[in-house]
DNA sequence: CCGTGTTTGATATGGTGGATAACAATTATC
DNA sequence: GATAATTGTTATCCACCATATCAAACACGG
């Protein structure tokens, strides 16, 4: 703290002949944008991110439209069955139900059966908003993607994606 | 409960039934698999969880390699600007900085220029395992990724996947 | 200079997902 | 009929993400 403390240079500290010099010369990446994962969570979470966007109207999330979705496509299924074929534990697939059948759009029924399980249907309200998402999934947001990537480059994509999803 | 309470069928009590008729006829994952967000984020925890497998002897996370493969290709950077180049948040950047820098892999050196800022640096030892994790990384985990699509399907994935990062 | 506003790293905190253990009720097995 | 397994559930922990806030340090206008 002899002479200079500050004066070292405030004519250009750095941040102003950067400005000017080099504008502050962006972050390189490097390796980064070679590395499939990154870039794959990269989009998945912008493809997420729009996924809400489109469908905000309807109040879902891609967790909550997946359910919706298996439930129309698989009636008389119970809770182990829908949580496995979607990745999700048993525990927190309970919550994720809750929430759905408390906006009725679907509910837990008691199979005579095994009376310890609980068969998985859609109420009405459910089909319908499943209906009208699957509208605003289409005309929105798988319309968005086709648009950036091109038909064909989506069915490839899709391809691809899907060959790691089982094969990896 | 009169006649037929169990004796209803041991022979084939519905799971044995289902064995011999149709298996427990396995869930339809029916439109899901069309669904572009639900394949990538599939894919997105395969390929994070054999990043993890391959790299398991380095103990590093996804999140970790890139903060040290950023550091290698940025020397000289503070705290706010690779994180802000990760999308993570300056102060969840703090704790994932501190399990680095517990490690000696990496380290915060004071700025001359700037006293609030921290510049960011490899330390050999960092050097030397990202080195290590790269060579795990090329020769176990994307070489697996390129056995699987091939070569030119690994760069068309990466080129669609980049896409949807940067301009979706 | 000085006061105002901004930036940087950090802390605290809340929310959300994922994972395990344990439990009661029910069913399967022998 | 006793033992084991399954189903839905709760509780709990941990990893991530997000916001608000703070002290220290800087920037800038008067």
């Amino acid at each position: 703290m002899a002479d200079s403390a500050k004066p070292v240079g405030k004519r250009e500290g750095r941040k102003e002949a950067a400005v000017a010099v080099e504008e502050t010369q962006a972050v390189q990446l490097g390796e980064l944008s070679d590395l499939l994962g990154y870039v794959l969570k990269r989009a998945q979470l912008k493809v997420f991110e729009d996924f809400l966007r489109c469908v905000a109207p309807l109040q879902l999330t891609p967790a909550q439209f997946s359910v919706l979705l298996l439930l129309d496509a698989n009636p008389g299924r119970n809770q182990t069955e829908i949580a496995n074929t979607l990745g999700i534990l048993r525990p927190n697939f309970v919550s994720l139900l809750d929430s759905l059948e408390s906006r009725d759009l679907c509910a837990r029924v008691r199979s005579a059966n095994d009376r310890r399980s609980h068969i998985l249907m859609l109420t009405e309200k459910g089909r319908a908003v499943l209906a009208r998402a699957k509208k605003l999934v289409v005309s929105k947001h798988e319309a968005r993607l086709n648009e950036l990537l091109g038909p064909d480059g989506r069915e490839a994509l899709l391809a691809m994606l899907t060959k790691i999803a089982e094969e990896f």
